[in-house]
DNA sequence: CTTGTCGGATTGTTGAACAACTGGCTACGG
DNA sequence: CCGTAGCCAGTTGTTCAACAATCCGACAAG
């Protein structure tokens, strides 16, 4: 190992293998994009209130970036839909109305029954994400922690999505569930929102392990509708 | 109706509401936006070929806008996957992989079947815009304009999926459809790909028109599997 | 109470500047 | 002839300062 002529690298490139995966590590990322992680989070985090207005004088003074830089990032979190900009105005943080929730369940009702339903069947990997997000849920749920409970629930949402194999239906998935936050952070009375569906998260996944991916959809599907309901009972 | 003050105007504010709706018109958009609407729609007529490098210099130069301003600009494309950015390197027109048209259709087997079945019925005026773009696309072919054909052709599709009602639905749609000219637009012998698809579009009309919904979502699905394997094979 | 008008503050856009990086060229050594 | 290290020109990443366009609240006038 002293030498590096020494050990023979005849048969294959042990290393490169490696390099090829974690290559995402050494792509920095440009700042305006760390800048918009920064700020996503923030919002699905809820520390950022929909209705917030981000000056880009104070919040590039808070972030220490330059105002062009952190134009750029406001252009991609407004594309995500988690900002709005209003024409020389200002960013705001996004605030959801009734149509947006309608129309955010009515896009999942497509999208997670249908990725069941694409599944000719249920690899035993994408279970065991499904039942790891459920798990993740209970867990949280005992500790009361509620803003976890939601983010694992999102993440069992997802994990049925990933069923379907698509990358694109995955950040589909993923964005929408993002721009669902802002409905809970709008009314703090919704932060134990998801506590009751863990059950159901539960009853699905078995269905899933059983291998009757239609029921599963049909369950998931009603789930759906009863969830959009009952948001939209609590909303403004 | 010479002075103003004539009429009565006591029970209500009939413009008001006028106005409400077009707000939108008076929203001017800004530069970025605008530039990156001629560049998107230069990337679907294929004058921007996939693989192309857009230099900030000269494409500034070329639109007459400034470095910072294009920028924002790529950021939206980058975002809408027309447009790929590597760090420190530039920011080129996507070129597709065999892998990207697999996805693309697989997601469109999801929005699109799933979207009709989503429909309880097809409202006239629905199935009025499907029909128009099948006549369009019809009236394309005649007259050997092969690009016509295609946008008919994708409008469409965009028209079935506003069957769902679903404004994100339709957004995710006409997305997918950008990228996949990308697709077309790499391969120059695929121009007159959608030609015998109108006959197909036609057909599935009819089955909607029938009021026969499922059988419209298995031969659409059918439809898509068909040509992506088409579309696959004539692929780089 | 509504309608002009004004001024401060914020956003929109530009141009220039410098740092960081890429890709190709060259020269050197084997 | 080949490979490597280093240099160099050109491009991108980011910041900064300036100015134009616009919004918003305040204040005055009708």
């Amino acid at each position: 190992m002293a030498s590096p002529s020494a050990s023979g690298q005849a048969d294959a490139e042990p290393w490169s293998d490696l390099l090829a995966g974690n290559r995402s590590l050494l792509d920095r990322t440009s700042t305006a994009e760390r800048v918009a992680d920064a700020l996503r989070q923030w919002i699905i985090d809820g520390r950022l209130l929909p209705g917030t207005q981000l000056s880009e004088h104070s919040a590039g003074k808070a972030l220490g970036v330059s105002r062009n830089t952190l134009r750029e990032a406001f252009r991609l979190l407004v594309h995500e839909r988690l900002l709005v900009h209003e024409f020389h105005r200002g960013v705001f943080v996004r605030m959801l109305d009734a149509d947006d929730v309608t129309d955010l369940y009515r896009t999942r009702r497509l999208l997670e029954p249908g990725a069941i339903r694409a599944a000719s069947d249920v690899p035993p990997e994408r279970l065991a994400a499904i039942e790891a997000a459920i798990t993740s849920a209970e867990q949280a749920a005992a500790e009361e922690r509620w803003l976890d409970v939601g983010t694992a629930n999102m993440r069992f949402h997802q994990a049925i999505t990933a069923l379907a194999g698509s990358p694109r239906a995955d950040e589909i998935m993923q964005q929408l569930t993002a721009e669902l936050r802002l409905a809970f952070h709008a009314t703090p009375a919704l932060r134990r929102f998801h506590e009751p569906y863990i059950e159901l998260n539960r009853g699905i996944a078995r269905l899933l392990a059983d291998g009757d991916l239609d029921a599963a959809a049909r369950t998931l599907d009603d789930y759906l509708t009863t969830a959009q309901h009952q948001l939209l009972d609590a909303f403004p």
